[in-house]
RNA sequence: GGUCGCGUGGCCGAGUGGCUAGGCACAGCUCUGCAAAAGCUGCUACUGCGGUUCGAAUCCGCACGCGACCUCCA
């Protein structure tokens, strides 16, 4: 069958609050589901994030022993500009600015998205439906819930009761809101006038002439409602209730509030068993937002060519900085955090290499097996990867002291490690040495090394007038050496 | 205004009622002809004021500061 299961594996259920065990519904599977991007214009960083924060997660249950089925949406319709029920849809919008087909815009941009989430090796879901291949899904599941009494069609629109809901039903518990409190705090918008509370939203709407984007449907011609794609597509794929369903926490309220109201009110199942809910990346304090205009796309970032940033980052070192904080938590960018980041995921990387040429230096691993043990709890407790990092850097000073020979270490134990290593800092944390592409230019190579070669024979018969000099020429020219025990080595600096 | 969350050493960032991560920076040492690089070692913080407790950065209250959501956003 399968792997016995490494657990127990705690997580943060956001619908209750709590860290509780995560126990599957049908054990060895696990339905995982996650909110996915509009594809109407480049993502930006905090975009990966939340993205990343889930790949971890996929990557852990996978290693823990679970077979998952990893759902992620592409949102390529229904997101409207100004308002939930009211004004342009973005796709729309977009495809009118850059001239282009809906589709058009839609097939860019999620080109883009996979070329970003490849770059920072985020790995592709199980499945990545579309909003648009699931009309018919969506419009039965929008009869359904009529069927129920809990939406009302006006005008070609329909939409879903909410107070009519919240009389049988916990509408507000995912977020923790009060219907009273929600009415209090409403603001008159245009548009508004069709719903019997300004709390209802539309789960089909009806679209006007000038549309692009629109279909037949019972009602007229329209378009799903913004929340609609998610609950027909998780349930489609993963069942009625399902084990976890991701997103980021700016969508827990309204957008996953209304995704278990819907599929509530349609199937009469609470859809989701666990709620999990990335934080925000923050710059100089505040979210980053395409609202905000305080993003860069990542390829901003590898260049380094935005007002923000200071120099360029590697998709690794991103990566690695963004794993160093906890996925619940704030994470502010900072040109300053990202340099301790690349320097420490350097000083990660080489010891990988050394641990690869290790040699045993006597007996004992017990350290190792210790340090596997703490692995394993930082990530079965609510998929800690901070913490794991840390105990990894343990493991770099055991490399670096059997290296160095002031730690004796047995064969085993050494495999062990290895292992270790290669399992959770590859596979887990998904990191790739991005270093072997440095030194690829071979004329150069052979160049430098030849003046390696000049230097150390300067040094040999004690002419250290020559040997600076080649080194320090050297380093005018952009190339740095360094001495090692094992020869000398180059860089570009 | 409502709801929720946060405030940790020079910086970033974990964390538990007592044993007090980790990275970067910094200092010392090792290595080295010198330097750099690399490695090792060191560096004891928890917004303020009360309270609970034998003991709190960790629990409770208040104050101050910050943020998120309440409208599209990962």
């Amino acid at each position: 069958m399968s792997a016995p299961i490494k657990g127990p594996l705690f997580l943060t259920n956001t619908l209750t609050r709590k860290k509780e065990e995560f126990v599957p519904l049908r054990p060895p599977h696990v339905g995982l589901y996650v909110c996915g991007p509009t594809v109407y214009s480049d993502a930006h960083l905090g975009n990966v994030r939340t993205f990343l924060t889930f790949d971890i997660l996929f990557r852990w249950l996978k290693h823990i022993g679970y077979t998952v089925r990893y759902v992620r949406n592409i949102t390529d319709v229904g997101h409207l500009v100004d308002d939930v029920d009211h004004g342009e849809d973005k796709i729309a919008k977009r495809a009118r600015l850059e001239q282009l087909e809906p589709m058009e815009i839609v097939q860019k941009y999620t080109n883009g998205f996979h070329d970003v989430m490849r770059l920072f090796n985020i790995l592709p879901p199980s499945i990545e439906p579309t909003a648009t291949g699931h009309l018919i899904e969506q419009i039965e599941m929008v009869k359904r819930i009529l069927a129920t009494g809990l939406a009302y069609e006006v005008n070609g629109s329909v939409y879903f009761d909410v107070l009519k809901y919240s009389s049988t039903n916990k509408y507000g518990e995912l977020s923790g809101r009060k219907t009273e409190d929600l009415i209090a705090n409403t603001r008159d918008t245009e548009g508004q006038e069709e719903k019997r509370s300004p709390l209802d939203f539309a789960i089909w709407k009806k679209a006007d002439a000038t549309h692009l984007m629109k279909w037949p449907s019972p009602w007229g011609e329209g378009f799903p409602g913004w929340h609609l794609e998610c609950s027909a597509m998780s349930t489609k794929y993963l069942g009625l209730t399902f084990d976890i369903h991701g997103g980021g926490m700016d969508l827990k309220f309204p957008h996953h509030e209304c995704e278990i109201a819907q599929s509530v009110a349609a199937d009469g199942h609470v859809p989701v068993r666990y709620w999990m809910h990335g934080n925000m990346l923050t710059v100089n304090g505040r979210k980053m937002a395409k609202s905000e205009g305080n993003g860069f796309t990542p390829e901003e970032l590898v260049t380094g060519n935005h007002k923000l940033l200071e120099q360029g980052y590697s998709p690794m070192t991103v990566r690695f900085f963004m794993l160093q904080s906890h996925y619940a938590g704030t994470l502010d960018f900072s040109n300053a955090a990202m340099q301790a980041s690349e320097k420490g995921l350097a000083r990660l990387m080489a010891a990988m290499d050394t641990l690869g040429n290790l040699k045993p230096t006597g007996t004992g691993s017990a350290e190792v097996i210790a340090l596997e043990q703490r692995c394993y709890a930082a990530m079965n407790d609510d998929v800690n990867t901070p913490v794991m990092i840390a105990e990894l850097f343990e493991g770099v000073r055991l490399i670096n002291s059997v290296h160095d020979g002031k730690l004796s270490m047995d064969a085993e134990g050494i495999e062990r490690l290895r292992e270790l290593f290669n399992t959770m800092v590859l596979e887990v944390l998904g990191l790739k040495n991005e270093d072997e592409s440095k030194n690829d230019d071979g004329v150069l190579d052979g160049l430098v090394k030849e003046f390696i070669r000049m230097r150390a024979e300067a040094k040999a018969k004690k002419d250290f007038a020559t040997s600076d000099r080649i080194r320090d020429q050297l380093k005018v020219h952009g190339i740095e050496l360094m001495d090692t025990k094992e020869g000398t080595t180059w860089e570009r600096v």
